[in-house]
RNA sequence: GGGCGAUUGGCUCAGUUGGUUAGAGCAUCUGCCUUACAAGCAGAGGGUCAUAGGUUCGAGUCCUAUAUCGCCCACCA
């Protein structure tokens, strides 16, 4: 029998072993039909947060829902190796140690960064089980493991064959700190307080001057010219002329070039062509020459003159400071202006001039907007506005940078040797090659992960039965990163889409609605949670709090109510084991009104909620399941069953219905369903293999239903009079039916008389039912009140709804059934009103 | 500048292809230790659905503006 009290520890305890130890994650039983999911793969550099538990969440619910259904499934595990992440964390971790890479070497430093993956990897484990998570792990992969090495080279070979990969110096966000070259979508923009530097560039041969104004005064070693607009009447007739550049003394020339717009700034633009992006541009159409002045780790090189070695913020200062003394500088300016900075290490990002590999964004992009207009072969969001998003994006995009001068990741497979350059699987024949040293961006070897993890490009056994894979279930921040990614790979390299169905939830927010970071320190650790509530309690309230694609406030509040429904469920299962222990089989033959009442509304509960596990709405489950678990079955029919408990119908229909409601919840709940479904005399072998329950239109008892519904009603009426005529103690009642179940809830059997008595009358009534209360009592001004307002909103009501009965464009216009059932409620109305006036 | 989302009782959120008394949880008030559960039970109060127009027999829902908040992308010399 289960304890008096649910406790989340004691039922967590031990289940997730027993599953793995029935090897009942696994797939492969090719008897039943495929489905599959591939897990996002968490970064192998910490633990999991939130919104981990809440993505994993999320997918272990379908997962089961589907291996309830009978599906073959397969949840794919992995975790990633987040090249630029991890050896941040790894070159810190060594920093404490006093060790650093370059010291250490590329092999050494590797070793340590594989002993870390080791160690996140068991955590990351670890906290997957605490969550319960279904994922087969005899299927795990890592984005760095062999098989992952050969797609990725293959892809790379590939694509660069295509000419869709190619190397070439261009400017790129640069990050000083880590010292690699980063993609356009690893730099953050932020609002930043700056200054406009307003300098005097003197025209040559004059005492005048342009005066230009720069944010980025340290860059004036590497400019090659000052742009104007060709149009701009101040400026047009000095284009052609020279001006000297500050501090270095030399010529550069007066351009006239249409990226200077007069109307920001002084209008005049100094062009520096290897530190900006723009200017670069400029460069090109006025073949302009390219001086970097800045070092790898954001010191000044020797272009800066004396200047050189000096950090590219102290430069700024004191170089600012010599051109006050000089007289060179007009003045400061305060502003606030947006600056990119890099995603994991924080640094200002220094866009930069340097040789870099690329993918050719072009007809890779173009071909998943196509496919997108392809309803059969697309990736359907859900929310569908999500599509439009990678529409956006994939319409739109810049070509992708995807070398990064780190250690960690895939080694680029590009050899050199003097000019040539060789691209291949394996290294070149012959002497004196070199490989590239730079590895890959880590989103390029995780774009291939739903097809690169089922073995492709070699070992297509599980490809062929599980991709495309169903779902991908991922948050919206993400979309740019991967999901755009992994479809135009896998339509380049498969042909088809990764998943048919994207499901997309939002960001984790705290109480007040910010997000949750460290900085604010207002993180939450699900294993907190997990050891407080229970996984259980987290599991559900994570999933079914929001609307799908919406961001989620998490409330420990909502997380304790969230236990209490668990709790509540743990009671109800004690009331149905306490008293079907004799129970030998389910059988529903011979059952009363209450039995069929709950049957029915089992069975529409079981169709709606079918329905939204298949639409992947999960908040709309739980508002369909927790209505019909705590109102129907725990208030209601769990009172009435009370009354027949003896009975082989109620025992059953009570075994019944908890069984399916066990089922119904074990894909967001799969501890406490796992526990209490092992107490039931007659079951499977497991729930998690048992199968979902399926609507049985056999169950569905519409007479007795509307019978009992009004008598909940009735009862609930008769309440509430008692209570607002505040009767207490004795009163008697008179009552037009014999129905036990009115009897018996409202506790009359000794209160029942057939006399008209000399006592003040209380008239409770619904359709069929009709009582009379009579109770000694001074009506008072407030009894009166409440039974006018009683009548008057009837007759409102009654009112209203003839008027819209009356109106032949309703009646005409409005579907039968809606007119037929305003003309039933008006009838009822009208007979409650003579009941209550008589 | 382009796009997206939100705005519904004190708080957090639902609200299906428009269907006529707008729901839930928490909080509040009243009464109950009723043998599954006081982490509970039985009741109650509380919303002109951001604003203004429009379409319709009928609008929280569709259309057009506006306001406030938030997010994404682009630009920012």
């Amino acid at each position: 029998m289960l304890e008096k009290k649910y406790d989340h520890l004691m039922v967590e305890e031990g289940v997730y072993d027993y599953w793995l130890s029935h090897h009942y994650f696994e797939c492969g039983d090719l008897s039943k039909k495929p489905y599959a999911i591939v897990i996002p793969p968490p970064n192998v550099t910490g633990k999991l947060h939130l919104g981990h538990a809440w993505d994993t969440a999320l997918q272990d619910i379908i997962i089961r829902f589907k291996r309830m259904q009978g599906y073959d499934c397969l949840w794919l595990p992995g975790t990633d190796h987040a090249a630029i992440a991890t050896e941040a964390k790894v070159v810190n971790r060594l920093k404490e140690k006093g060790l650093n890479k370059y010291a250490m070497g590329r092999e050494a430093f590797l070793e340590e960064c594989f002993k870390w993956t080791e160690e996140h990897k068991d955590i990351i484990h670890e906290q997957w089980a605490k969550l319960g998570l279904s994922v087969d792990l005899t299927k795990e992969r890592f984005t760095l493991d062999k098989g992952m090495e050969k797609a990725v080279r293959y892809v790379f070979v590939t694509l660069y064959n295509k000419g869709l990969i190619y190397q070439g110096e261009k400017i790129i966000n640069w990050d000083p700190v880590a010292k690699t070259a980063l993609s356009n979508e690893e730099v953050i923009y932020k609002d930043v307080k700056g200054a406009f530097y307003h300098l005097k560039y003197f025209i040559e041969g004059t005492n005048d001057y342009l005066e230009v104004a720069t944010t980025r005064p340290e860059t004036l070693f590497g400019d090659t010219a000052v742009a104007v607009n060709p149009n701009d009447e101040r400026y047009k007739d000095l284009i052609g002329k020279k001006v000297i550049l500050p501090v270095v003394g030399k010529l550069i020339p007066i351009i006239g070039d249409e990226h200077a717009d007069p109307s920001f700034g002084t209008g005049v633009v100094k062009i520096t062509p290897a530190h900006d992006p723009n200017d670069y541009e400029v460069g090109i159409r006025h073949n302009l020459e390219r001086i970097i002045v800045i070092n790898e780790d954001g010191t000044m090189n020797e272009n800066a003159l004396k200047y050189k070695g000096m950090d590219r913020f102290l430069c700024r200062k004191n170089l600012i400071k010599d051109l006050k003394e000089e007289g060179i500088l007009i003045k400061i300016e305060e502003i606030t202006h947006s600056v990119g900075h890099s995603e994991r290490t924080d640094a200002m990002v220094e866009p930069y001039l340097s040789r870099q590999w690329f993918v050719n964004m072009k007809d890779l992009s173009r071909r998943v907007v196509e496919n997108q207009k392809n309803k059969d072969t697309k990736v359907n969001f859900i929310p569908p506005r999500f599509e439009k998003i990678m529409n956006n994006w994939m319409s739109d995009c810049h070509d992708w940078c995807i070398s990064r001068q780190l250690w960690w990741g895939h080694q680029i497979p590009a050899w050199y040797r003097d000019d040539e350059v060789y691209v291949g699987m394996d290294a070149p024949e012959g002497e004196g090659w070199h490989q590239d040293k730079d590895v890959l961006d880590t989103w390029f070897s995780s774009a291939l992960w739903p097809f690169a993890t089922m073995g492709w490009p070699d070992n297509l056994d599980l490809y062929n039965r599980y991709f495309p894979t169903n779902t991908l279930v991922t948050g919206y921040d993400i979309i740019f990163f991967w999901v755009c990614r992994m479809t135009f790979e896998s339509l380049e390299f498969t042909g088809k889409r990764p998943f048919e169905k994207c499901l997309i939830h939002g960001l984790i927010r705290d109480k007040e609605g910010r997000k949750m970071s460290k900085s604010l320190g207002n993180g939450v650790d699900p294993m907190d949670m997990i050891s407080k509530y229970g996984a259980d309690a987290l599991r559900y309230y994570l999933t079914t709090s929001t609307a799908p694609g919406m961001d989620l406030r998490f409330d420990e509040e909502k997380l304790k109510s969230t236990w209490n429904f668990i709790n509540k469920l743990w009671n109800a299962s004690r009331f149905v084991l306490m008293n079907i222990e004799n129970l030998k089989e389910i059988n529903l033959t011979k059952i009363n009104k209450a039995d069929k009442w709950i049957l029915t509304k089992l069975n529409q509960t079981i169709k709606d909620v079918t329905k939204y596990m298949e639409k992947m709405e999960f908040n709309n489950v739980n508002t369909i399941i927790y209505a019909f678990i705590w109102n129907d079955f725990c208030d209601n029919y769990i009172e009435m069953a009370k009354f027949s408990i003896e009975e082989e119908g109620t025992k059953s229909t009570l075994l019944y219905t908890l069984t399916c409601i066990l089922k119904m919840l074990h894909p967001f709940m799969p501890y406490v369903t796992n526990v209490i479904y092992d107490y039931l005399p007659l079951k499977d072998e497991n729930i998690m293999i048992s199968s979902y329950p399926e609507y049985d239109k056999k169950q569905i008892y519409m007479e007795d239903e509307k019978e009992v519904e009004e008598i909940i009603d009735f009862v609930k009426s008769f309440r509430t009079t008692v209570k607002e005529n505040n009767i207490v103690g004795n009163y008697q009642v008179k009552i037009n039916s014999q129905e036990e179940l009115i009897i018996n809830l409202l506790k009359l059997s000794n209160k029942i008389t057939d006399k008209n008595l000399d006592m003040t009358e209380f008239k409770v009534s619904t359709k069929n039912y009709e009582a009379i209360i009579y109770y000694e009592k001074e009506l008072t001004e407030e009894d009166i009140r409440l039974k006018e307002k009683q009548i008057n909103e009837l007759t409102l009501s009654i009112k209203k709804r003839e008027a819209l009965l009356n109106n032949d464009n309703f009646t005409s216009k409005a579907p039968k059934d809606l007119v037929l059932k305003e003309k039933q409620k008006l009838n009822d109305e009208k007979e409650e009103l003579a009941k209550l006036t008589s």
